[in-house]
DNA sequence: ACCTTGTGAATTTTT
DNA sequence: TTCACAAGGT
């Protein structure tokens, strides 16, 4: 056994960390902690919250006082939340959630500088149609009112017929467009890309009166919503971040009214949050010295872990000035040999060594292999390190699209990805499909979820029946009906998906008992069941505006994701509540974030995205990082990271299987991880 | 031979 | 959204 014995020495040297922080807190001097993985990030972060507690709750609490603590994702709030223990000192939540709270308020201040964002992306759009070559045949027509009058008047056409192909969709829009107008057809994406154009500037324009009038009074932060609806006043996660800079900093009463509430602000993973963010809490900081009152800024996190572009990294130290650098050279997670590949990584000024003195006995070796051999790969390792419930193998990919083929639900992955619907929305593919937050799947794969849900539940005779039917329906029912409809539940036919909704619809289409009915209503989530209702209500959202001629065939493509192999769903089922119950696990390299695992394995290619140089780049760099700058600095600092995360997330062993050839680039691996072995 | 148009494929993650 | 490339036009 390794990782048991802590070394006395490190012990008090990381405990004087802490007092260091301790001491930063007592004398309001803001801090940025560096911790590289493993070591303790959240440990620290929540020390430091309970130091604040327990040696300045009557004072808070005497001047109704709050410490804030904001994280970047809602599962760290819940963490963080957790750990902490029931206290209402402390407001742990996400950043955005904290800035909502903040400034929602200020309703006729945000309304203000609602106008002002709408007049101005009102003139970016006009200087991109007054300016762009694609907008050219736009700008070549004489009666522009008449054009756009009659496009706006045929908005429901129009958007019937946009996904059609090119020949289609000229077809129907010629049949309302007068001659003239005709030329702009000839390239459809342009055409489409400047209705889309027009249409946000007449919704801009309405939503601009309908403030003057008055009939529009607020603005509201929608988090469902990954894109703003302006028009409809409706902001988004980014427009959020940039209104809440924009009130802060205009309005010193607001400032001075979030100084002298919360004198305490904690920032968890700061490398991830966004740049506007660091410079919100900029303003609040010059703005406390410049009135004299006490304000705490402590940033905890490590920008070797800055893996998202949206995050601020490192330039966090020239956005926010003046900060005592904490940092902390101690790992609580690995093995010796992990720590020191690690270390050359990362190559910077965190030279971590393990906090135990018993930390050897870990192993790393790089391979290079091929695709064929990934299978083979693991199989060896599965043997050689015992791989069984107890001591799994995570094994770390770069695409969704590999993580679902692997975890075993790649049909249902590509199936519903071919969907029209996915293909048009192809940026929440992965969102809606793969979250492990049931919110935020997707309708129709929500839906799906709840049938395998209640599928399995009904299948399992020791699920109480409180978990199959909820409460109003149940608490309706005499004991001798609940007796029935459990029967019943019992003798659907379960050989697939579609049968088991073929089979459900029968019941509902035979019993007379309405709360039968209700259960059914819910699962469907429709208020009308019919037998059709449910496979139609698929239809119009994975297929929506289909043709009349292809809707069996679209109806074919739901009744085969629908018999699927149920172990599929299950698998994807699991997937998404994150039950780990096979031996091998798949992620991909981001997911793992904060994870740590005893085994891992990492399949690593030259491409990734759009870049088919990725990780040449990266060791091929790996002694030149000093020479580079801009975009390419950029994309080597996101690759290094990258690597960074996903090799420090092993405890014991490591293995990297290089499917590419490496030829090129090996003298940059080799300085990192040693020889290279052929698999 | 060159230009325009249409089509399909390509990442990760969070709020 | 952006890019590469095939198909088709001049």
């Amino acid at each position: 056994m390794s990782l048991t014995q802590e070394s006395p020495e490190a012990i008090q040297e990381e405990k004087q960390i802490q007092q260091n922080i301790f001491d930063a807190i007592e004398s309001y001097q803001n801090i940025i902690f560096n911790a590289g993985a493993g070591a303790g990030k959240t440990y620290s972060l929540i020390e430091s919250l309970k130091y604040i507690i327990n040696n300045k709750a009557e004072k808070l609490a005497h001047h109704n006082q709050n410490i804030i603590c904001i994280t970047y994702t809602n599962v760290a709030t819940n963490e963080i939340k957790e750990r902490l223990g029931n206290t209402k000192l402390v407001k742990v939540s996400t950043i955005h959630e904290r800035l909502w709270d903040l400034i929602s308020p200020y309703r006729k201040q945000l309304v203000e500088i609602h106008i002002e964002k709408l007049s101005e992306e009102l003139e970016i759009i006009q200087s991109e149609l007054d300016t762009e070559a694609k907008f050219q045949v736009y700008r070549d027509i004489h009666d522009k009112v008449t054009f756009i009058d009659l496009m706006i008047e045929s908005k429901s056409i129009y958007y019937q017929n946009k996904d059609k192909n090119a020949a289609g969709f000229k077809t129907a829009i010629k049949d309302f467009l007068n001659e003239e107008f005709h030329g702009l057809l000839g390239n459809v994406s342009n055409f489409k890309s400047l209705i889309g154009k027009l249409y946000k500037i007449k919704n801009y324009q309405i939503c601009l009166e309908k403030i003057e009038q008055g009939e529009y009074k607020q603005v509201v932060y929608d988090a469902r919503y990954n894109n703003d609806r302006l028009h409809k006043m409706m902001i988004s996660h980014d427009t959020l971040l940039e209104y809440a800079y924009s009130l802060i900093d205009r309005y010193d009463m607001v400032k001075q009214i979030i100084i002298d509430k919360y004198p305490f602000i904690l920032v968890d993973e700061y490398q991830d949050t966004a740049e506007k963010v660091i410079r919100i809490l900029k303003l609040l900081d010059d703005h406390s010295q410049q009135i004299n009152h006490n304000l705490f800024i402590g940033y905890f996190g490590d920008t070797a872990q800055n893996i998202y572009d949206t995050g601020v990294g490192k330039r966090i130290f020239e956005l926010h000035t003046g900060l005592t650098a904490i940092d902390k050279r101690f790992n609580r997670r690995s093995t010796n040999e992990i720590i020191q590949v690690i270390n050359t990584i990362r190559n910077d000024t965190i030279n971590q060594v393990s906090i135990y003195s018993d930390a050897d006995g870990g192993s790393v070796v790089f391979y290079q292999g091929s695709e064929d051999s990934i299978d083979d790969f693991i199989e060896h390792y599965q043997a050689e390190w015992e791989i069984n419930q107890d001591n799994k193998l995570h094994c770390l990919v770069l695409t969704n699209e590999l993580v679902a083929k692997y975890n075993k639900f790649e049909n249902i992955f590509q199936k519903l990805k071919a969907t029209p619907y996915y293909k048009t929305n192809w940026n929440s593919v992965t969102t809606e499909i793969l979250s492990h937050d049931l919110s935020k799947l997707g309708e129709i794969p929500n839906l799906l979820y709840r049938l395998v849900d209640f599928k399995q539940k009904i299948e399992n005779p020791k699920t109480p029946i409180i978990d199959i039917l909820s409460e109003k329906t149940y608490k309706h029912l005499t004991f001798a009906k609940l007796k029935e409809l459990i029967v019943l539940l019992r003798s659907i036919n379960r050989s697939s998906l579609k049968n088991f909704v073929e089979s459900i619809l029968h019941i509902y289409s035979e019993t007379e008992i309405q709360n039968f009915k209700r259960v059914i209503e819910e699962l469907f989530d429709l208020e009308v069941v019919t037998t059709d209702s449910p496979i139609d209500h698929m239809l119009s959202r994975l297929f929506p505006n289909v043709e009349d001629d292809a809707i069996e065939s679209a109806r074919q493509t739901i009744y085969e994701l629908l018999e699927v192999d149920f172990d599929e769903y299950i698998a994807w089922f699991e997937f998404v509540n994150k039950i780990e119950n096979k031996e091998i696990i798949y992620h991909t390299y981001h997911g793992t974030k904060g994870e740590e695992y005893e085994n891992v394995v990492i399949v690593m290619q030259n491409k990734f995205g759009f870049d088919s140089n990725k990780f040449p780049y990266y060791f091929n760099n790996y002694s030149n990082e000093s020479n580079l700058t801009g975009d390419n600095l950029e994309k080597f600092i996101n690759t290094k990271n990258l690597l960074y995360v996903s090799c420090s997330r092993a405890i014991k062993n490591l293995r990297i299987l290089y499917i590419d050839e490496i030829t090129n680039f090996q003298n940059g691996i080799e300085a990192i991880f040693g020889d290279i072995h052929e698999y």
